[in-house]
DNA sequence: AGAGTCCATAAGTTGAGGTTATCGAGGTGA
DNA sequence: TCACCTCGATAACCTCAACTTATGGACTCT
């Protein structure tokens, strides 16, 4: 069967003219495409050529196969383009699932940016818990998966991708706010709007209140910290909430105040690994954790609440 | 840049699973498929396998590339299918420009024969009188002519490609059919339509009566025989009409007769020799010389009346 | 433990596609 | 008409991508 360098070289010379044209454009000698037009003519098993007084003048045949010839040439061209920006990551696609706390705010913004310099990118965002995070990526429904909790499962890659910290959010002008620095015993005297203690957060918290011999108290029981937030910025008590559902987020009307003890957080992407991990999904593991290192800005740990 | 047949290996191991199915099926060695993979994967710059427990797995990289490179293949092969049917001349185009005499009744019904095997054809069919013949054949806007004069032209072939005769049509039951051949002097006593002397067929026929030492006489000149043969259907007069005309006709109502003398009509085909012929236009000559020959029946001609 | 499967590696072969050198045919201008 | 140019064809040789065979090590399954 014909190949496209024999057909690139046949367009060539019908384009061209003469051999020694073609040859010039092709780079090569021009016997080599003496040789070659020779060649096809038998694979072909007709002229394509007519010589007369040492001039080749392409027959409507050969016309007709350069024409249809151009489009294998696109064709080619635009697989050899697909393998560049697959290279580059700005092909292909991307298929994530994230925990509500980080797939609210914080993913669409980082996702927005990563999409900036790759506008073909075909991109697929869920949300769901974390142990649906961890089926889907078995399954091969999802590549990529990104939570505060650590998925545990054998078959999955899980490793630290971005940190994140707890912070007071009350309403503009209410007591909490008059602290530099708000402890959490407060919390427990305040309208306190906290997290169900089966939520990682939930525990996360009572282990801090315990820490301190004390039991956390709370009136209002959300999941995610997103709701907490909308409830605080309505005027319905105060919260603790991570800067990941904080990012970018119209503050107006609420105070935000640093916490005594520091609480932070560990954001982890899991991967497959029955499947193996686009590139694109490795170089969004190391943008999203440069962003958020960029964007979010962090109080420092206390010694004694090391991550 | 990357080529067809790495593709061609990358897409049989991504589809079959192993390098060993792979190679079975591409009929090449186990270690041709191993390698080519790892040579596609350094030109792309990036794993399209991960391996692991001595097993390969496709990247979803690897599987974008080879689901694109598919169209490719598809274009391939239509490239294929066109050289193949180029070479059997079921496919391209073919441009014709014949007289009226040929192109009226007999070219359309060869055509229509020519085309049962090659419905992918493209055909052209132009009328035009001689002159024209020639000057679109020069200009390359025709590729093949027909004609019954032969077109007078340095830069063309001419080459004659069917017989024809000239054959005496009259009203059923008009005097001259009485007889078994009608004689030519006899034309001159009847309802003669008959062709301007200033074309071919006008001036063939002033030859055979001044052979005989005779002038023709007719009362109605036209210029075309299937005028003629249709003035002699509404019974308007008798005419000497060419059998190309009469291919296929329905002649109720009319009574065809051998005339005397006998009189030949040479049908030639022309091409340029300013382009190449297509290999259609070749096969569709002998064609039509080969249906004309099966298809029209010829009175001997006399030994005093060679073509 | 042994057989069977997988992929990788090493070393050698082959042929498509290229090279240089040269030829003769035909056109062209002094 | 002769020197000079451009064209394509041919011959003889070269090179490397794509193969080959032979083999080995990793893993799975009975």
């Amino acid at each position: 069967m014909i190949n496209a360098r024999q057909l690139e070289v046949l367009c060539a010379v019908i384009e061209l003219g003469t051999t020694a044209k073609a040859a010039e454009m092709l780079a090569v000698s021009q016997p080599a495409v003496s040789n070659m037009i020779r060649h096809v003519e038998t694979l072909a098993g007709f002229a394509l050529f007519e010589r007369e007084r040492g001039r080749l003048t392409p027959t409507p045949e050969a016309r007709h196969i350069a024409q249809e010839a151009q489009h294998l040439f696109m064709q080619q061209r635009r697989v050899a383009s697909i393998i560049e920006e697959l290279r580059g990551g700005t092909t292909g696609r991307l298929s994530i699932v994230a925990t509500p706390s980080i797939g609210q705010r914080i993913l669409p913004q980082v996702i927005a940016q990563f999409l900036e310099s790759r506008p073909k990118l075909n991109v697929s965002l869920d949300l769901g818990h974390t142990d649906q995070i961890a089926n889907r990526l078995v399954s091969g429904q999802a590549e990529l998966g990104l939570s505060i909790s650590q998925p545990r499962h054998s078959a999955l890659t899980v490793r630290p991708i971005a940190k994140a910290q707890l912070l007071c959010v009350c309403p503009e002008g209410h007591e909490l706010a008059l602290s530099r620095v708000v402890r959490i015993e407060a919390l427990n005297h305040a309208r306190h709007i906290s997290y169900s203690s089966e939520t990682p957060l939930g525990q996360m918290i009572d282990g801090a209140f315990s820490r301190r011999g004390l039991e956390r108290r709370y009136f209002f029981e959300v999941r995610h910290t997103m709701a907490a937030l909308e409830l605080v910025a309505n005027g319905v008590g105060v919260a603790l909430v991570d800067t990941f559902a904080l990012a970018g987020r119209d503050l107006a009307g609420m105070a935000l105040r640093p916490i005594d003890p520091v609480m932070d957080l560990q954001a982890h992407s899991a991967t497959s690994k029955l499947f193996p991990t686009s590139n694109v999904a490795l170089q969004f593991q190391s943008f999203f954790s440069q962003y958020v290192a960029e964007h979010l800005q962090m109080i420092p740990s206390s010694p004694d609440n090391p991550i």
